[in-house]
DNA sequence: GGTTACATTGACGTTGACGTCAACGTCAGT
DNA sequence: ACTGACGTTGACGTCAACGTCAATGTAACC
């Protein structure tokens, strides 16, 4: 029942852009639970250092983090995104590596050229549904029960043969 | 042993655009499994005619099932794309219906361009880090063993504080 | 020095989206 | 009538991505 004011980090002497930060620090910017963090790290997508048991995490942590919940959006699995994060760091300094590199990121382009297809169409169709529903809503909305649309359209036909 | 030639399906006469389809076609056509086609049906995506005990789809089906997978593509679960394509396909007469159409329209477009953002920037990462492969291989390539990368950029820095 | 508040480490549970396997039906061709 | 090839219905298994719970530690504040 006390006040919750206290100010819970006298960590870092009030910098600016924090150096490091706590699991659950990270787990309130980023919407997520500290569960979440750790099974991350048991993927092998963070290797945070430790104060004694606890983890601490750099802002190379935190980026990592942010790719990988950006990969999560994506629809990637962790697994991917592990492999891709891996391969940004990694230097690949030989042409083989770099050819392998150059394969998985055409790969993934292809994939993301993809879904923003999907994307694009999808959001098209939105924005038509979006349009009739207004027109119904200004039409038939602030006067009295609307009868029907006008428009007979059973289906909308998004067809691409 | 005999010859594979056979066509397995003499159902319509040829028709140019069958109006029917088996569950085998569908699942060739898009690449899943049947198995896949019937789970998506008992989550209510698809609601097949029967032919005795066989399933049988129409077109409306197979666009159905073509925004389910669309849907995936984008990461949607199956609740998500059922509410979607089940609002779009209701009529939706009353203006209390078609303002909670609005809404979820509007948080699904919320969602989707916060996707098509992330989309956006990791395809610009993408090209850069192709780019940089690029160079390396030409510079270093078809002569000799790269003796490391001229660029020390230990890590590229992707911050957006 | 006791409480409080957060952290950690297992261990097990859960949910979504199917895979897999068994048992059976059914229809065309031989 | 027999054989495949395809289809159907359960029922159970699996895998990823966490959630949940218990036991314990521990640093800090009063």
């Amino acid at each position: 029942m006390s006040a919750t004011s206290a100010p819970r980090r006298p960590r870092a002497p009030r910098a600016e852009r924090p150096a490091s930060f706590t699991i659950t620090e990270l787990a309130q910017e980023f919407d997520i639970t500290p569960r979440a963090i750790r099974f991350y790290e048991a993927m092998g997508l963070l290797q945070p250092a430790r104060s004694g048991r606890n983890r601490v995490y750099t802002q190379r942590d935190r980026t990592r983090l942010k790719l990988t919940l950006r990969g999560k959006r994506l629809g990637l699995s962790l697994l991917e995104v592990r492999e891709l994060v891996d391969m940004y760091e990694s230097p690949a300094d030989t042409a083989p590596q770099l050819q392998a590199f150059l394969g998985v990121l055409a790969e993934h382009r292809r994939l993301l050229e993809q879904q923003r297809e999907d994307l694009e169409v999808t959001l098209a169709e939105i924005a038509q549904h979006e349009a009739r529903c207004r027109q119904l809503l200004s039409q038939a909305g602030p006067r009295a029960k609307p009868r029907r649309a006008a428009t007979p359209t059973d289906h909308p036909a998004q067809e691409t043969p």
